[in-house]
DNA sequence: CAATAGTGTAATAAAACTGTCACGACCCAG
DNA sequence: CTGGGTCGTGACAGTTTTATTACACTATTG
Protein backbone atom coordinates (compact mmCIF):
# COMPACT_ATOMS: atom_id res chain seq x y z
CA UNK A 1 0.00 0.00 0.00
CA UNK A 2 0.97 3.85 -0.83
CA UNK A 3 3.14 5.41 2.15
CA UNK A 4 0.43 7.63 2.70
CA UNK A 5 -2.10 4.79 3.13
CA UNK A 6 -3.42 5.10 -0.65
CA UNK A 7 -3.92 1.75 -2.74
CA UNK A 8 -2.52 1.97 -6.27
CA UNK A 9 -3.62 0.09 -8.83
CA UNK A 10 -1.85 -0.32 -12.70
CA UNK A 11 -4.55 -0.11 -15.11
CA UNK A 12 -3.15 -1.52 -18.19
CA UNK A 13 -5.85 -0.75 -21.21
CA UNK A 14 -5.50 0.37 -24.74
CA UNK A 15 -9.17 1.97 -25.02
CA UNK A 16 -8.16 5.59 -23.91
CA UNK A 17 -11.69 6.80 -23.29
CA UNK A 18 -12.81 3.49 -21.39
CA UNK A 19 -9.41 4.32 -19.35
CA UNK A 20 -10.09 7.03 -18.21
CA UNK A 21 -13.23 6.23 -17.09
CA UNK A 22 -12.19 3.59 -14.88
CA UNK A 23 -9.08 5.56 -13.45
CA UNK A 24 -11.59 8.45 -12.80
CA UNK A 25 -13.67 6.11 -10.83
CA UNK A 26 -11.05 4.57 -9.13
CA UNK A 27 -9.22 7.51 -7.92
CA UNK A 28 -12.94 8.87 -6.60
CA UNK A 29 -12.25 5.43 -4.23
CA UNK A 30 -8.66 6.43 -2.99
CA UNK A 31 -6.72 4.88 -5.37
CA UNK A 32 -3.73 5.83 -6.95
CA UNK A 33 -3.86 5.09 -10.94
CA UNK A 34 -1.27 4.47 -13.24
CA UNK A 35 -2.02 3.73 -16.64
CA UNK A 36 -0.43 1.99 -19.77
CA UNK A 37 -1.88 0.61 -23.16
CA UNK A 38 1.45 -1.66 -23.32
CA UNK A 39 1.77 -5.60 -22.68
CA UNK A 40 5.56 -4.94 -21.71
CA UNK A 41 5.32 -1.85 -20.29
CA UNK A 42 3.08 -2.85 -18.09
CA UNK A 43 5.76 -5.34 -16.30
CA UNK A 44 7.96 -2.94 -15.89
CA UNK A 45 5.60 -0.48 -14.21
CA UNK A 46 4.42 -3.24 -11.50
CA UNK A 47 8.17 -3.34 -10.57
CA UNK A 48 8.08 0.44 -10.16
CA UNK A 49 4.82 0.82 -8.84
CA UNK A 50 4.22 -2.03 -6.76
CA UNK A 51 0.40 -1.70 -7.27
CA UNK A 52 -2.17 -3.40 -5.08
CA UNK A 53 -3.72 -4.50 -7.74
CA UNK A 54 -3.73 -4.95 -11.43
CA UNK A 55 -6.48 -4.39 -13.99
CA UNK A 56 -5.55 -6.17 -17.43
CA UNK A 57 -7.49 -5.87 -20.68
CA UNK A 58 -7.54 -8.90 -22.00
CA UNK A 59 -6.22 -7.51 -25.68
CA UNK A 60 -3.99 -4.92 -25.30
CA UNK A 61 -1.04 -3.86 -27.77
CA UNK A 62 2.56 -6.04 -27.21
CA UNK A 63 2.15 -9.20 -24.89
CA UNK A 64 -1.56 -10.08 -24.45
CA UNK A 65 -2.91 -9.78 -21.01
CA UNK A 66 -3.14 -13.24 -20.26
CA UNK A 67 0.26 -13.85 -20.99
CA UNK A 68 1.39 -11.23 -18.68
CA UNK A 69 -1.03 -12.48 -16.23
CA UNK A 70 1.22 -15.61 -16.76
CA UNK A 71 4.70 -14.15 -16.04
CA UNK A 72 3.07 -12.30 -13.03
CA UNK A 73 2.24 -15.83 -11.77
CA UNK A 74 4.83 -17.08 -12.01
CA UNK A 75 7.40 -14.61 -10.36
CA UNK A 76 7.54 -14.99 -7.28
CA UNK A 77 7.43 -11.15 -6.50
CA UNK A 78 4.07 -11.06 -8.23
CA UNK A 79 2.77 -14.34 -7.46
CA UNK A 80 0.05 -13.28 -5.09
CA UNK A 81 -0.79 -9.98 -7.26
CA UNK A 82 -4.34 -9.18 -6.89
CA UNK A 83 -5.42 -9.32 -10.35
CA UNK A 84 -8.37 -8.73 -12.31
CA UNK A 85 -9.03 -9.05 -16.29
CA UNK A 86 -11.13 -7.39 -18.21
CA UNK A 87 -12.50 -8.02 -21.95
CA UNK A 88 -14.29 -7.39 -24.82
CA UNK A 89 -14.98 -11.22 -25.44
CA UNK A 90 -18.15 -13.34 -24.07
CA UNK A 91 -16.83 -16.48 -24.71
CA UNK A 92 -17.10 -18.41 -21.30
CA UNK A 93 -13.88 -20.59 -22.54
CA UNK A 94 -12.05 -17.26 -21.95
CA UNK A 95 -12.96 -16.34 -18.76
CA UNK A 96 -12.13 -19.80 -17.57
CA UNK A 97 -9.12 -19.57 -18.82
CA UNK A 98 -8.57 -16.41 -17.26
CA UNK A 99 -9.42 -17.36 -14.59
CA UNK A 100 -7.09 -20.72 -14.53
CA UNK A 101 -3.87 -18.71 -15.69
CA UNK A 102 -4.32 -17.17 -11.92
CA UNK A 103 -6.60 -13.99 -12.99
CA UNK A 104 -8.90 -13.04 -9.91
CA UNK A 105 -12.15 -11.97 -11.34
CA UNK A 106 -12.81 -11.66 -14.65
CA UNK A 107 -15.31 -8.85 -15.96
CA UNK A 108 -16.83 -8.78 -19.68
CA UNK A 109 -17.19 -5.35 -21.65
CA UNK A 110 -19.33 -3.67 -20.80
CA UNK A 111 -19.21 -3.61 -16.99
CA UNK A 112 -20.09 -0.82 -14.65
CA UNK A 113 -17.40 0.98 -13.43
CA UNK A 114 -18.70 0.94 -10.16
CA UNK A 115 -19.55 -2.48 -10.55
CA UNK A 116 -15.93 -3.15 -11.06
CA UNK A 117 -14.76 -1.11 -8.04
CA UNK A 118 -16.96 -2.61 -5.90
CA UNK A 119 -15.44 -6.30 -7.34
CA UNK A 120 -12.08 -4.38 -6.83
CA UNK A 121 -12.12 -3.57 -3.27
CA UNK A 122 -13.88 -7.06 -2.61
CA UNK A 123 -10.77 -8.57 -3.76
CA UNK A 124 -8.44 -6.36 -1.83
CA UNK A 125 -10.90 -6.96 1.01
CA UNK A 126 -9.90 -10.91 0.50
CA UNK A 127 -6.33 -10.94 -1.12
CA UNK A 128 -4.82 -8.06 1.07
CA UNK A 129 -5.96 -8.55 4.60
CA UNK A 130 -2.97 -6.98 6.52
CA UNK A 131 -4.90 -3.86 5.34
CA UNK A 132 -8.47 -4.94 6.72
CA UNK A 133 -6.00 -7.32 9.53
CA UNK A 134 -6.22 -4.58 12.05
CA UNK A 135 -2.53 -3.32 12.09
CA UNK A 136 -2.26 -0.16 14.55
CA UNK A 137 0.84 1.66 14.23
CA UNK A 138 2.19 5.01 16.18
CA UNK A 139 5.65 6.68 16.00
CA UNK A 140 7.59 2.85 15.71
CA UNK A 141 5.14 0.93 17.72
CA UNK A 142 3.25 -1.57 15.91
CA UNK A 143 0.35 -3.59 16.66
CA UNK A 144 -0.77 -6.48 15.08
CA UNK A 145 -4.90 -7.57 16.52
CA UNK A 146 -4.90 -11.16 14.91
CA UNK A 147 -1.26 -12.23 16.02
CA UNK A 148 -1.70 -10.49 19.29
CA UNK A 149 1.61 -8.94 19.19
CA UNK A 150 3.47 -5.44 19.83
CA UNK A 151 6.44 -4.33 18.70
CA UNK A 152 8.57 -1.27 18.99
CA UNK A 153 11.08 -0.31 16.53
CA UNK A 154 10.85 -3.68 15.31
CA UNK A 155 11.53 -5.37 18.62
CA UNK A 156 9.08 -7.78 20.04
CA UNK A 157 7.04 -6.34 23.25
CA UNK A 158 5.73 -8.24 25.73
CA UNK A 159 2.36 -7.18 27.90
CA UNK A 160 -0.04 -8.27 29.88
CA UNK A 161 -3.52 -8.38 28.94
CA UNK A 162 -4.35 -5.16 30.77
CA UNK A 163 -1.49 -2.93 29.14
CA UNK A 164 -2.36 -4.73 25.90
CA UNK A 165 -5.75 -3.26 25.75
CA UNK A 166 -4.82 -0.29 27.55
CA UNK A 167 -1.78 0.21 24.50
CA UNK A 168 -4.72 -0.55 22.18
CA UNK A 169 -6.61 1.66 23.10
CA UNK A 170 -4.66 4.58 22.76
CA UNK A 171 -3.65 3.45 19.44
CA UNK A 172 -7.31 3.86 18.34
CA UNK A 173 -7.02 7.42 19.73
CA UNK A 174 -4.02 8.64 19.49
CA UNK A 175 -2.69 11.94 20.92
CA UNK A 176 -6.15 12.13 22.56
CA UNK A 177 -5.62 12.38 26.13
CA UNK A 178 -8.12 10.43 28.70
CA UNK A 179 -9.22 11.00 32.23
CA UNK A 180 -8.46 7.91 34.43
CA UNK A 181 -11.95 7.59 34.46
CA UNK A 182 -12.26 7.12 30.53
CA UNK A 183 -9.84 4.88 30.77
CA UNK A 184 -11.17 2.44 33.45
CA UNK A 185 -14.37 2.52 31.51
CA UNK A 186 -12.45 2.27 27.68
CA UNK A 187 -10.03 -0.42 28.58
CA UNK A 188 -11.05 -2.63 32.21
CA UNK A 189 -14.09 -4.93 31.91
CA UNK A 190 -17.55 -3.17 33.11
CA UNK A 191 -18.75 -3.67 36.34
CA UNK A 192 -15.71 -3.61 38.49
CA UNK A 193 -14.84 -0.37 40.87
CA UNK A 194 -11.48 0.23 40.79
CA UNK A 195 -9.26 2.88 42.35
CA UNK A 196 -8.10 5.59 39.55
CA UNK A 197 -4.71 5.28 40.79
CA UNK A 198 -4.65 1.68 39.53
CA UNK A 199 -4.49 3.37 36.40
CA UNK A 200 -1.21 5.14 37.09
CA UNK A 201 0.44 1.46 37.88
CA UNK A 202 -0.61 0.44 34.47
CA UNK A 203 0.33 3.34 32.45
CA UNK A 204 3.69 2.86 34.46
CA UNK A 205 3.91 -0.58 33.31
CA UNK A 206 2.90 0.02 29.57
CA UNK A 207 6.10 2.55 29.81
CA UNK A 208 8.21 0.24 31.07
CA UNK A 209 7.32 -2.39 28.50
CA UNK A 210 7.65 -0.23 25.55
CA UNK A 211 10.93 1.32 26.78
CA UNK A 212 13.88 0.98 24.71
CA UNK A 213 17.60 2.66 24.88
CA UNK A 214 17.10 6.46 23.84
CA UNK A 215 13.21 5.61 22.58
CA UNK A 216 11.38 8.33 23.80
CA UNK A 217 8.24 7.66 26.06
CA UNK A 218 5.37 8.28 24.00
CA UNK A 219 2.68 8.46 26.57
CA UNK A 220 2.49 11.75 27.65
CA UNK A 221 1.51 12.85 31.57
CA UNK A 222 -1.18 15.14 31.15
CA UNK A 223 -1.00 16.53 34.69
CA UNK A 224 -4.40 16.57 36.66
CA UNK A 225 -6.00 15.46 33.16
CA UNK A 226 -4.86 11.74 32.39
CA UNK A 227 -2.76 10.51 29.70
CA UNK A 228 -2.19 10.38 26.28
CA UNK A 229 -0.41 8.48 23.31
CA UNK A 230 0.80 11.26 21.97
CA UNK A 231 4.88 11.54 19.94
CA UNK A 232 5.72 15.34 20.99
CA UNK A 233 6.38 14.15 24.63
CA UNK A 234 5.51 17.00 27.02
CA UNK A 235 5.97 20.34 25.87
CA UNK B 1 -11.20 -28.75 4.75
CA UNK B 2 -12.65 -32.53 5.01
CA UNK B 3 -10.81 -34.93 6.95
CA UNK B 4 -9.82 -36.74 3.52
CA UNK B 5 -8.71 -33.40 2.00
CA UNK B 6 -11.68 -32.47 0.20
CA UNK B 7 -13.10 -29.40 -0.36
CA UNK B 8 -16.80 -28.52 1.29
CA UNK B 9 -19.09 -26.75 -0.42
CA UNK B 10 -22.45 -25.51 1.10
CA UNK B 11 -24.88 -24.83 -1.68
CA UNK B 12 -28.07 -22.27 -0.65
CA UNK B 13 -30.25 -22.33 -4.01
CA UNK B 14 -34.24 -23.22 -4.28
CA UNK B 15 -34.20 -23.97 -7.99
CA UNK B 16 -33.82 -27.89 -6.88
CA UNK B 17 -32.79 -28.47 -10.79
CA UNK B 18 -30.23 -26.00 -10.45
CA UNK B 19 -28.80 -26.78 -7.14
CA UNK B 20 -28.39 -30.10 -9.10
CA UNK B 21 -26.44 -28.97 -12.00
CA UNK B 22 -24.04 -27.30 -9.77
CA UNK B 23 -23.33 -30.21 -7.40
CA UNK B 24 -22.45 -32.21 -10.27
CA UNK B 25 -20.14 -29.51 -11.46
CA UNK B 26 -18.76 -28.80 -8.24
CA UNK B 27 -18.85 -32.74 -7.04
CA UNK B 28 -16.27 -33.54 -10.66
CA UNK B 29 -14.03 -30.83 -9.46
CA UNK B 30 -13.71 -32.86 -6.04
CA UNK B 31 -16.13 -30.81 -3.97
CA UNK B 32 -18.43 -32.77 -0.85
CA UNK B 33 -21.16 -30.87 -1.77
CA UNK B 34 -24.25 -29.81 0.94
CA UNK B 35 -27.52 -28.14 -0.16
CA UNK B 36 -30.18 -26.33 1.43
CA UNK B 37 -32.99 -24.33 0.27
CA UNK B 38 -34.06 -22.25 2.89
CA UNK B 39 -32.24 -19.21 4.15
CA UNK B 40 -32.44 -20.03 8.34
CA UNK B 41 -31.12 -23.47 7.39
CA UNK B 42 -28.11 -22.30 5.55
CA UNK B 43 -27.02 -20.77 9.09
CA UNK B 44 -27.26 -24.13 10.77
CA UNK B 45 -25.23 -25.91 8.25
CA UNK B 46 -22.82 -23.82 7.95
CA UNK B 47 -21.61 -24.48 11.67
CA UNK B 48 -22.35 -28.16 11.23
CA UNK B 49 -20.50 -28.71 7.89
CA UNK B 50 -17.71 -26.07 8.37
CA UNK B 51 -17.57 -25.27 4.59
CA UNK B 52 -14.76 -23.91 3.21
CA UNK B 53 -17.00 -21.75 0.64
CA UNK B 54 -20.89 -20.88 0.03
CA UNK B 55 -22.47 -19.98 -2.39
CA UNK B 56 -25.97 -18.00 -1.96
CA UNK B 57 -28.61 -17.67 -4.21
CA UNK B 58 -30.23 -13.82 -3.57
CA UNK B 59 -33.63 -14.99 -2.95
CA UNK B 60 -34.09 -17.81 -1.00
CA UNK B 61 -36.85 -18.92 1.03
CA UNK B 62 -36.69 -17.68 4.81
CA UNK B 63 -33.69 -15.22 5.52
CA UNK B 64 -32.33 -13.65 2.22
CA UNK B 65 -28.98 -14.55 0.55
CA UNK B 66 -28.28 -10.91 1.17
CA UNK B 67 -28.92 -11.51 5.24
CA UNK B 68 -27.45 -14.67 5.34
CA UNK B 69 -24.20 -13.11 3.63
CA UNK B 70 -24.22 -10.20 6.67
CA UNK B 71 -24.85 -12.60 9.14
CA UNK B 72 -21.91 -14.63 8.33
CA UNK B 73 -19.40 -11.55 7.68
CA UNK B 74 -20.63 -10.51 11.51
CA UNK B 75 -19.57 -13.33 13.25
CA UNK B 76 -15.99 -14.03 14.16
CA UNK B 77 -16.37 -17.63 13.29
CA UNK B 78 -17.16 -16.90 10.12
CA UNK B 79 -16.40 -13.34 9.47
CA UNK B 80 -13.37 -14.54 6.58
CA UNK B 81 -15.14 -17.61 4.33
CA UNK B 82 -15.25 -17.31 0.70
CA UNK B 83 -18.92 -16.62 -0.36
CA UNK B 84 -20.26 -16.21 -3.83
CA UNK B 85 -23.84 -14.57 -4.19
CA UNK B 86 -25.97 -16.07 -7.19
CA UNK B 87 -28.46 -14.13 -8.68
CA UNK B 88 -31.44 -13.59 -11.36
CA UNK B 89 -31.47 -9.82 -10.85
CA UNK B 90 -28.83 -8.18 -13.51
CA UNK B 91 -29.38 -4.95 -11.38
CA UNK B 92 -26.21 -3.26 -10.86
CA UNK B 93 -27.20 -1.46 -7.55
CA UNK B 94 -27.79 -5.81 -6.65
CA UNK B 95 -24.67 -6.56 -7.29
CA UNK B 96 -22.84 -3.97 -5.74
CA UNK B 97 -24.61 -4.26 -2.43
CA UNK B 98 -23.54 -7.64 -2.31
CA UNK B 99 -19.96 -7.44 -2.95
CA UNK B 100 -20.55 -4.67 -0.82
CA UNK B 101 -21.72 -6.82 2.19
CA UNK B 102 -19.08 -8.73 1.85
CA UNK B 103 -19.74 -11.55 -1.11
CA UNK B 104 -16.59 -12.75 -2.83
CA UNK B 105 -17.96 -12.22 -6.33
CA UNK B 106 -21.08 -12.28 -7.73
CA UNK B 107 -22.38 -14.56 -10.54
CA UNK B 108 -26.21 -13.56 -12.69
CA UNK B 109 -27.87 -16.07 -13.79
CA UNK B 110 -28.04 -17.94 -16.49
CA UNK B 111 -24.48 -18.54 -15.74
CA UNK B 112 -22.24 -21.44 -16.90
CA UNK B 113 -21.76 -23.75 -14.51
CA UNK B 114 -17.90 -24.33 -15.65
CA UNK B 115 -17.44 -20.72 -15.17
CA UNK B 116 -18.69 -20.74 -11.72
CA UNK B 117 -16.23 -23.49 -10.76
CA UNK B 118 -13.35 -21.66 -12.10
CA UNK B 119 -14.25 -18.94 -10.55
CA UNK B 120 -14.72 -20.55 -6.93
CA UNK B 121 -11.75 -22.34 -7.54
CA UNK B 122 -9.44 -18.83 -8.45
CA UNK B 123 -11.34 -17.41 -4.87
CA UNK B 124 -9.90 -20.43 -2.75
CA UNK B 125 -6.48 -19.81 -4.16
CA UNK B 126 -6.84 -16.47 -3.50
CA UNK B 127 -8.78 -16.42 0.01
CA UNK B 128 -7.80 -20.16 1.60
CA UNK B 129 -4.21 -20.56 -0.37
CA UNK B 130 -3.63 -23.18 2.46
CA UNK B 131 -6.74 -25.26 1.97
CA UNK B 132 -5.24 -25.74 -1.23
CA UNK B 133 -2.42 -26.85 -0.18
CA UNK B 134 -1.01 -30.54 0.12
CA UNK B 135 1.88 -29.84 2.35
CA UNK B 136 1.86 -27.05 5.28
CA UNK B 137 5.67 -25.67 6.55
CA UNK B 138 6.75 -23.63 9.78
CA UNK B 139 9.56 -23.21 10.38
CA UNK B 140 10.69 -26.84 10.65
CA UNK B 141 7.27 -28.31 10.88
CA UNK B 142 6.42 -30.55 8.08
CA UNK B 143 2.81 -31.44 7.76
CA UNK B 144 2.03 -33.69 4.35
CA UNK B 145 -1.64 -33.69 4.18
CA UNK B 146 -1.95 -36.30 1.64
CA UNK B 147 -0.01 -38.79 3.52
CA UNK B 148 -1.00 -37.53 6.92
CA UNK B 149 2.47 -37.27 8.05
CA UNK B 150 4.01 -34.78 9.95
CA UNK B 151 7.81 -33.87 10.77
CA UNK B 152 9.84 -31.43 13.01
CA UNK B 153 13.29 -30.85 11.84
CA UNK B 154 13.25 -33.76 9.46
CA UNK B 155 12.10 -36.00 12.11
CA UNK B 156 9.03 -38.06 11.82
CA UNK B 157 6.26 -37.03 14.75
CA UNK B 158 3.53 -39.01 16.38
CA UNK B 159 0.31 -37.13 16.53
CA UNK B 160 -3.09 -38.51 17.79
CA UNK B 161 -5.69 -37.37 15.48
CA UNK B 162 -7.10 -34.55 17.41
CA UNK B 163 -3.80 -33.35 17.64
CA UNK B 164 -2.87 -33.50 14.39
CA UNK B 165 -6.44 -31.91 13.65
CA UNK B 166 -5.15 -28.64 15.88
CA UNK B 167 -1.79 -28.91 14.19
CA UNK B 168 -3.17 -28.78 10.99
CA UNK B 169 -5.21 -26.16 11.89
CA UNK B 170 -2.66 -24.09 13.18
CA UNK B 171 -0.46 -24.52 10.11
CA UNK B 172 -3.78 -23.34 8.12
CA UNK B 173 -3.40 -19.88 10.28
CA UNK B 174 -0.14 -19.34 11.48
CA UNK B 175 0.38 -16.92 14.05
CA UNK B 176 -3.18 -16.15 14.55
CA UNK B 177 -4.20 -16.15 18.00
CA UNK B 178 -7.23 -18.65 18.92
CA UNK B 179 -9.72 -18.88 21.62
CA UNK B 180 -10.30 -21.76 23.01
CA UNK B 181 -13.58 -21.73 22.16
CA UNK B 182 -13.01 -21.41 18.35
CA UNK B 183 -10.47 -23.56 18.69
CA UNK B 184 -13.12 -25.80 20.00
CA UNK B 185 -15.43 -24.96 16.87
CA UNK B 186 -13.01 -25.61 14.33
CA UNK B 187 -10.74 -29.02 15.26
CA UNK B 188 -13.42 -30.45 17.27
CA UNK B 189 -16.34 -32.39 15.34
CA UNK B 190 -19.16 -30.73 16.25
CA UNK B 191 -22.38 -30.84 18.19
CA UNK B 192 -20.33 -31.95 21.36
CA UNK B 193 -19.75 -30.26 24.33
CA UNK B 194 -16.48 -30.06 25.50
CA UNK B 195 -14.89 -28.33 28.04
CA UNK B 196 -12.86 -25.47 27.13
CA UNK B 197 -10.23 -26.68 29.66
CA UNK B 198 -9.79 -29.75 27.41
CA UNK B 199 -8.04 -27.19 24.43
CA UNK B 200 -5.28 -26.65 27.13
CA UNK B 201 -4.51 -30.41 27.12
CA UNK B 202 -4.62 -31.26 23.93
CA UNK B 203 -2.35 -28.14 23.34
CA UNK B 204 0.10 -29.65 25.95
CA UNK B 205 -0.01 -33.26 23.86
CA UNK B 206 0.37 -31.59 20.89
CA UNK B 207 3.47 -29.59 21.98
CA UNK B 208 5.02 -32.82 23.67
CA UNK B 209 4.67 -34.33 20.48
CA UNK B 210 6.45 -31.58 18.71
CA UNK B 211 9.28 -30.93 21.20
CA UNK B 212 13.11 -32.10 20.28
CA UNK B 213 15.79 -30.92 22.38
CA UNK B 214 16.68 -27.30 21.84
CA UNK B 215 14.29 -26.32 19.63
CA UNK B 216 11.90 -23.93 20.50
CA UNK B 217 8.37 -24.30 21.36
CA UNK B 218 5.64 -23.24 18.57
CA UNK B 219 2.94 -22.72 20.51
CA UNK B 220 2.42 -19.58 21.87
CA UNK B 221 0.31 -19.16 24.60
CA UNK B 222 -1.79 -15.66 24.85
CA UNK B 223 -2.65 -15.07 28.53
CA UNK B 224 -6.67 -14.79 28.60
CA UNK B 225 -6.79 -15.30 24.35
CA UNK B 226 -5.65 -18.95 23.75
CA UNK B 227 -3.10 -19.97 21.49
CA UNK B 228 -0.78 -19.46 18.04
CA UNK B 229 1.43 -20.95 16.48
CA UNK B 230 4.02 -18.55 16.20
CA UNK B 231 8.05 -18.66 15.93
CA UNK B 232 8.48 -15.60 18.15
CA UNK B 233 7.83 -17.75 21.44
CA UNK B 234 6.62 -15.53 23.94
CA UNK B 235 7.47 -11.68 24.05
C1' DC C 1 -12.89 -60.02 22.21
C1' DA C 2 -8.92 -58.31 23.98
C1' DA C 3 -5.11 -54.99 23.72
C1' DT C 4 -3.92 -50.49 22.74
C1' DA C 5 -4.36 -45.89 21.58
C1' DG C 6 -6.80 -41.79 22.24
C1' DT C 7 -10.18 -38.63 24.96
C1' DG C 8 -12.30 -35.60 28.21
C1' DT C 9 -12.27 -34.13 33.21
C1' DA C 10 -11.11 -32.85 37.50
C1' DA C 11 -7.71 -31.87 40.96
C1' DT C 12 -3.35 -29.69 42.04
C1' DA C 13 0.76 -27.08 41.23
C1' DA C 14 2.87 -23.23 39.06
C1' DA C 15 2.83 -18.91 36.73
C1' DA C 16 1.47 -14.54 35.46
C1' DC C 17 -1.20 -10.61 36.32
C1' DT C 18 -3.83 -7.31 39.30
C1' DG C 19 -5.27 -3.79 42.34
C1' DT C 20 -3.76 -1.15 46.41
C1' DC C 21 -0.77 1.17 49.40
C1' DA C 22 2.57 4.03 51.22
C1' DC C 23 6.29 7.11 50.48
C1' DG C 24 8.69 10.67 48.09
C1' DA C 25 9.43 13.63 44.31
C1' DC C 26 7.40 17.35 41.85
C1' DC C 27 4.73 21.32 40.59
C1' DC C 28 2.80 25.67 41.49
C1' DA C 29 -0.06 29.17 43.53
C1' DG C 30 0.07 31.96 47.48
C1' DC D 1 9.57 28.81 50.64
C1' DT D 2 5.59 26.26 51.78
C1' DG D 3 1.48 23.32 51.76
C1' DG D 4 -1.91 20.94 49.06
C1' DG D 5 -2.54 18.38 45.04
C1' DT D 6 -0.46 15.12 41.59
C1' DC D 7 2.49 11.62 39.91
C1' DG D 8 5.98 7.99 39.75
C1' DT D 9 7.62 3.91 42.20
C1' DG D 10 8.49 -0.39 44.40
C1' DA D 11 6.59 -3.85 47.12
C1' DC D 12 2.90 -7.12 48.02
C1' DA D 13 -0.74 -10.37 48.81
C1' DG D 14 -4.68 -12.00 46.53
C1' DT D 15 -6.67 -13.60 42.07
C1' DT D 16 -6.97 -15.44 37.75
C1' DT D 17 -5.21 -18.20 34.25
C1' DT D 18 -2.32 -21.89 32.54
C1' DA D 19 0.50 -26.17 32.97
C1' DT D 20 0.67 -30.81 34.72
C1' DT D 21 -0.73 -35.12 36.16
C1' DA D 22 -3.58 -38.94 36.96
C1' DC D 23 -7.45 -41.55 35.68
C1' DA D 24 -11.82 -43.49 34.14
C1' DC D 25 -13.78 -44.31 29.81
C1' DT D 26 -14.50 -44.76 24.76
C1' DA D 27 -12.88 -45.95 20.16
C1' DT D 28 -9.95 -48.68 17.22
C1' DT D 29 -7.54 -52.43 15.60
C1' DG D 30 -6.00 -56.90 14.89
Amino acid sequence: MGKNGTKRLLLVEDDRALAELVKYHFSREGFTVTTTAVGDEALILIDEVKPDLVILDWMIEGISGIEVCRRLRRSPATANLPIMMLTARGEEDDRIRGLETGADDFVTKPFSPKELVARANALLRRSRPNLLAKKHTYHGIEMDVVAHRVRRDGQPVSLGPTEYRLLRHFLENPQRVFSRQQLLEAVWPHNEEIELRTVDVHVRRLRLALARDQAPDLIRTVRSEGYSLDADGDT
